[in-house]
DNA sequence: GCCGCTAAATGTATACTGCACTTAGATGTA
DNA sequence: TACATCTAAGTGCAGTATACATTTAGCGGC
């Protein structure tokens, strides 16, 4: 679930495709392996309603590119998912601090 | 692997069985639905050598308890999970921040 | 005997994930 | 022409994780 909002939220910056929602991803240090799975998740996420795509044909070089735009779901669900987020982020915090860890808050 | 590091840091505490540790889990905010896979996810645990159970038949009133406790190679594997655990919590942190959700850490 | 609480365990179905592999357009080059 | 490389999307399969329901069983109270 936290990787289908991973992925509605940078597709609520701009449209993208799949391709480059990989890179996008593992450059703010989302598990890069989450690409051979990508596909996959965007095709769930548009079966649902939360996402529709569309082909570009028309980039130079290179294979057609499918490009994904959020939709209004798409939107709904992320902001109905994000205490589910939360709370996971304040679990893993939690355990985190338990070991001794430090987390960001200090 | 973050709900098995959550067990650990528990059992690192101290000792515990199932059941208690369910309570304590969803007492710090960890989904209580773990609950039902509890006892099979420490039954992992132990074939891993992570943890060893004993029968605990001493207590007055209620069936018999295993109690769970923490073993080398269970701590040595969640000093080594840690770093997994900090960056699944820094990826949850960014995308709640690109969603504009502002982090514990302000 | 029956109910309710604690405690552990199992059964089954589905979802998620990782890893490897395949297809295919465009470009460059020997 | 043949071949290699990069970009981009998609598929197959095996293993793991997760959810939800159900079962077994000890003990105490009524």
């Amino acid at each position: 679930m936290s990787r289908v909002c991973a992925l509605l939220v940078l597709l609520r910056e701009r449209p993208s495709h799949g391709y480059e929602l990989a890179e996008r991803l593992s450059s703010i240090g989302i598990d890069a392996r989450l690409g051979q799975s990508m596909y996959r998740l965007l095709h769930d996420i548009e079966r649902q309603g939360l996402a529709q795509s569309t082909w570009d044909l028309s980039q130079s070089g290179g294979p057609p590119r499918r490009i994904y735009t959020i939709s209004e779901a798409g939107e709904k669900f992320l902001a109905e998912a994000t205490p589910e987020l939360v709370r996971q982020r304040d679990a893993l915090d939690a355990v985190l601090a338990r070991f001794g860890h430090r987390s960001a808050a200090g």
